[in-house]
RNA sequence: UGCCGGAUAGUUUAAUGGUAGAACAGUGGACUCUGAAUCCAUUAGUCUUGGUUCGAAUCCAGGUCCGGCAGCCA
């Protein structure tokens, strides 16, 4: 890893740290933690959080990154969340230097809201969820006491003892920190603490049935950890006066909370409650449909965590709220792909061509290159040629249109890296539909060049109609049309945006090669896009490919003009 | 209407009192056994009004617009 510390940080939180580090506020030492509610996926915004908190850590000596899950709710978190949590982080390339739980810390949490109570800091509230509301008033007018806000710290210390032993049902008390019912910041009118919750927690079972809030939780936390940099997104913005209201009153090792804006990116949605709704409506088939933009989503449309990784670079941290245009996560995912798959030839769109003058019943095995992006790249496989082809039906035109460099009657073409072709003549059906092409090769120009040195405009793909093998292609698009799914108008829902194209399932014509490919491989379909094997459905009898993304393509701009 | 944030090309983000720069997107071109990739060129920006200063995106004041906050969620 590089040492940062001679280099110019790349955005403000660096700077706060590298300013820290200089004055030695912490001593040398950075520490970072990516606190997760194992109650969800991981999606691509939660990468932007965790690759933040694990660089900065791999950016200097003395820097250390916690897991920590923020399990205090037991009625949403579950075992099951924490261990794809777990695998997504580590997809994507990271590790943490330790695991812990916020629930590891009950103990130690109690032991200070009873140092608080006897402070005179915290008391026990009778009121009920309803009446809490009504007392903390509202934006513009300050709330009032709790009629049992000055109960007695020996009556506190009892109530609180006995919510602990679970003498009272649920919602009949809470603990609150005694702060101020008039502050304009609402976070500071007496926040409760804990809540009764009779409820079976996933790792400390039965043992409590009082949980603590986040606030209270959080940069307590944060402090029995040694945190230096309490990183979060931008809404905690107005807790930060609670969570150093906590630790001072503690008197306990302060760390800093930092906010930046959260990630957000056009035709996409990030709330973890719409893409549940998503799921359980049946619009995508699960969690990890290639379309969500969940880690494990995108993981089986074929992004590499190394795009991720790269988009989320480009992106940049600031402190102002954005939204990303979706076109420069598509450029990482190209750019990266780009330079690490094979190219093979997949025709998506088939139409049948006959090479008049070649031998019937004949098969060559041309030799193509995998790589011909990287021209040191030398490795090459057999590719079956014969008599009959299939090429992609926008290949060909009869009349073409301006600047059109595909087969075209009496127009020579390369097939790639196989022989140069002419069209001879167009086989239509009843209706006038182009059903069939006939061309002729020249034998001179096998592997795609001829000894005379002719050129010819243009290149195009092809797959032996004999060889072929048929394959599932699901071509994904954005999930939603609109730049902004969220925005609707009165009495809308946000699936009104939902693309009805998002995907499109085709049988294609692959060459022979494919079907033996292992789930999860990616390729570029030649002149088309980049595809990955699906991971689940795909196999040598069924193979299934994702399209992750497609190429720029300038023609269609040339073609619209 | 209380409090807290924020505002730089179409988008995201640099510039911390001294030449407003990059990436993506766009446009034009070169090259090409992928109309891909690559390369070259190019369009385009400091929310507003004052103030301080030799000099302001940056500091100060007012305004405008956008976002967050009234869970016993995180």
């Amino acid at each position: 890893m590089s040492e940062t510390t001679t280099e110019k940080p790349t955005d403000f939180i660096r700077a706060i740290i590298a300013e820290d580090l200089a004055s030695g506020k912490n001593g040398n030492r950075v520490a970072t933690r990516f606190p997760p509610e194992p109650n969800g996926y991981l999606h691509i915004g939660h990468a932007k959080a965790f690759g933040l908190n694990f660089s900065i850590a791999q950016e200097g000596p003395n820097r250390t990154c916690n897991l920590r899950f923020d399990d205090t709710n037991p009625i949403k978190e579950e075992d099951e969340y924490v261990d794809a949590i777990m695998e997504d982080i580590r997809w994507m390339g990271y590790e943490w230097d330790n695991l812990f739980f916020a629930s590891d810390y009950f103990p130690q949490l109690y032991d200070w809201a009873v140092q608080l109570i006897k402070a005179g800091k915290a008391y026990v509230d009778d009121l009920s969820a309803d009446e809490i509301r009504e007392y903390r008033g509202t934006l513009t007018e300050p709330g009032k006491n709790s009629p049992y806000r000055d109960r007695s710290v020996e009556e506190n210390l009892d109530l609180f003892a006995r919510m602990k032993k679970g003498e009272f049902p649920d919602g009949s008390r809470v603990l609150r920190a005694k702060i101020d019912m008039t502050s304009p910041i609402i976070n500071l009118r007496d926040p409760v603490m804990y809540r009764i919750l009779h409820a079976t927690h996933h790792r400390t079972g039965d043992e409590w049935c009082i949980y603590p809030m986040y606030d209270w939780a959080h940069g307590q936390s944060d402090s029995i950890e040694g945190i230096t940099h309490s990183l979060c997104s931008l809404e905690f913005v107005n807790h930060r006066p609670l969570y150093n209201w906590f630790l001072e009153e503690l008197e306990i090792y302060h760390p800093y909370q930092y906010e930046f804006a959260r990630l957000n990116i056009t035709h996409t949605l990030m709330s973890k409650r719409k893409l549940r709704q998503l799921v359980e409506d049946g619009v995508v088939s699960g969690w990890d449909d290639p379309r969500m933009p969940t880690l494990r989503g995108m993981r089986r449309r074929g992004y590499t965590p190394e795009a991720i990784r790269t988009f989320i670079d480009n992106v940049g941290v600031a402190r102002a709220n954005s939204t990303v245009e979706f076109a420069m996560l598509e450029h990482a995912v190209r750019d990266d792909l780009n330079t690490v798959t094979p190219r093979v030839m997949a025709v998506l769109d088939p139409l049948k061509v006959v090479i008049e003058n070649y031998p019937v019943g004949q098969t060559e095995w041309v030799e193509v290159p995998d790589y011909p992006q990287h021209a040191d790249d030398t490795r090459t496989r057999k590719v079956p040629f014969s008599r009959e082809l299939y090429i992609e039906r926008d290949d060909f035109a009869e009349v073409p249109p301006r600047r059109y460099r595909r087969m075209t009657p009496g127009v020579e073409v390369r097939l790639f890296s196989a022989y140069y072709v002419t069209t001879t003549a167009v086989v239509k059906d009843a209706e006038g539909n182009v059903v069939e092409i006939h061309a002729t090769y020249d034998p001179e120009s096998r592997g795609g060049q001829t000894p005379d040195g002719r050129k010819v405009r243009g290149t195009i793909h092809w797959v032996s109609a004999e060889h072929a093998v048929d394959a599932e292609v699901r071509l994904y698009d954005v999930l939603f049309s609109a730049e902004f799914p969220e925005d609707v108008t009165e009495g809308q829902d946000f699936t009104v945006n939902l693309n009805p194209t998002s995907l499109e399932t085709v049988t294609a014509k692959v060459e022979p090669s494919l079907a033996d490919v292992a789930p999860g491989s990616r390729f570029q379909f030649m002149r088309n896009a980049y595809f990955v094997a699906d991971s689940t459905d795909h196999s040598a009898e069924h193979p299934v490919f994702n399209r992750t993304v497609t190429l720029r393509d300038s023609w269609a701009k040339i073609a619209s003009n």
